[in-house]
DNA sequence: TGTACATCAGTGAACGCGCGTTCACTGATGTAC
DNA sequence: TGTACATCAGTGAACGCGCGTTCACTGATGTAC
C-alpha cells in the first residue's frame, strides 16, 4: 500500500530534520566564533547530537560551511527578490534596509558581514555567496529610489555598516553608525 | 664612554626589528588566512625563525594579534589624519578614497575588510580597533565634500567594498564593486 | 494481532595530527681585566 | 691587544590538548509473514 504523497513526515526522513537542525545550529555558532571557532563537536551538541553522527549528514566539515553560508545567502537573495516584486521601488528598499540594520543584526543578522572573510578564503562557499551578493545588489538596485546609491554600492555600505558595528565597542557607537548607514542607503530615512 | 645617542642601532636592539619582522609577517598572514588560519609556528617561520623564540616577544599568540589589528589601524588612522591635516577636503577625501579601493587593497589593503569579524570577537583587539575606526571616520568626515556622504557612512561603504570584492568570484565584478563605491564616496568622481 | 528480521540514524571510543606553550640548551655579542 | 666571562636572542625537542575523521556498535522503527 505505497501512499502517493511522498512526505511520511513522522517516519524515514526525520533525518531531513536533523539535517536542518545541524545546519541551523552551525549557522549560529559559526556567526558568533567564526567558522574556525567552531568544532564540529560544538555544532553536533548543540543540535542534540553527538559528534561522530556528523558525517552521516555531510561529507565534511567544509561541506558544512559551504552549505550554511551558500544556503543562508540564497535565501537572503530570494526573500529581497520576493519583496522587490511585490512592494513598490521606494518601499521595498526601506523594508530591506531598515530590516538589515536592525540593533539585532549585529549579532544574528546577514552572514556577508559576520564571514564575509571566512567565505573568501573558501571556494566552495565563495562560488555560492558570490552568486547570491550579485542577487541582493541587484535587488537593493531594482528598488532604487531617485537620489539613492545604486545596489552594489547600497549593499556595501550596508555590509561595511553591520562590520563596523561588530567591532565598535560602545552599543551608542554600534547605533551610530547603523543610522549614518541607513541615511546614506536611505535619503530622508 | 656611554653614548648621549640612545639608539645603537647595530647592536642590542636588533631585537626591535626581530620584533618588528614578527609582526609584519604576521600582519601580511593573518590578513591572507584569518588569525585563527595562521600558527605561531607559520609566522615565525616567515619571520626567519623558529617558532620557540616567539615567547621572547610576546605573550601570546592572542597578545600578537592584538598588537597587529591595533597597531595597523592605528597606523592607518595616523595617515589618514596627516593626509586630512595637509589637503584641502576634496583632495585628501579623494587621496585616502582613492587609495583604499585599488585593486591591490582587496588582497594587500585595510585589515577592517580582511579581518573585521576576527577582531570582533577578540577583546583586546576589538578596543584598539574600535578606537581607530572612528578616528579615521572622523578625517573622512573631516574631508567630507558637499553632496557626499558623512564620516561614518563613507568608512561603511569603503570596508563594505573591499568585503564585498573579497567574496566576488570574477576580478570583474570585484571591480565593478570598487567602482561603485568610489562613485557613492565621491560623487562625480 | 504478534513475532522475527532488516534497516539505518545515531553513539562513543579511537586515530593521527597540528596547535599553543614551555624549557633546557647553544652560540654569538659585548664587557672586564 | 688578548683572554675569560656574562648576557640573552634564538633553537628545537617535548608537553598536553582539541581538532576532524573513522568505525564497530546499538537500539528504535518499519516491514514480512
Amino acid at each position: 500500500m505505497m501512499d502517493v504523497i511522498p512526505t511520511p513526515a513522522a517516519g524515514p526522513d526525520k533525518k531531513a530534520d536533523t539535517r536542518r537542525r545541524i545546519l541551523d545550529a552551525a549557522t549560529a555558532l559559526f556567526r558568533a566564533h567564526g567558522i574556525d571557532g567552531v568544532g564540529v563537536d560544538a555544532v553536533m551538541r548543540a543540535a542534540g547530537l553527538t559528534h561522530g553522527g556528523f558525517y552521516g549528514h555531510f561529507a565534511s566539515k567544509e561541506t558544512l560551511a559551504a552549505e550554511v553560508c551558500g544556503g543562508t545567502l540564497d535565501r537572503s537573495a530570494a526573500k529581497w527578490e520576493a519583496i522587490v516584486a511585490e512592494a513598490p521601488a521606494a518601499e521595498a528598499r526601506r523594508r530591506i534596509v531598515t530590516n538589515y540594520l536592525r540593533p539585532e543584526s549585529v549579532t544574528q543578522g546577514c552572514l556577508l558581514p559576520a564571514l564575509g572573510p571566512d567565505i573568501a578564503r573558501r571556494p566552495e562557499a565563495r562560488a555560492q555567496a558570490s552568486a547570491a551578493l550579485f542577487r541582493m545588489a541587484a535587488a537593493l538596485e531594482t528598488a532604487r529610489p531617485p537620489e539613492a546609491p545604486g545596489g552594489l554600492a547600497a549593499l556595501a555600505t550596508l555590509v561595511g555598516a553591520l562590520v563596523l558595528a561588530r567591532v565598535a565597542e560602545d552599543p551608542a557607537q554600534a547605533a551610530a553608525i547603523l543610522a549614518a548607514a541607513h541615511e546614506a542607503v536611505l535619503p530622508e530615512g
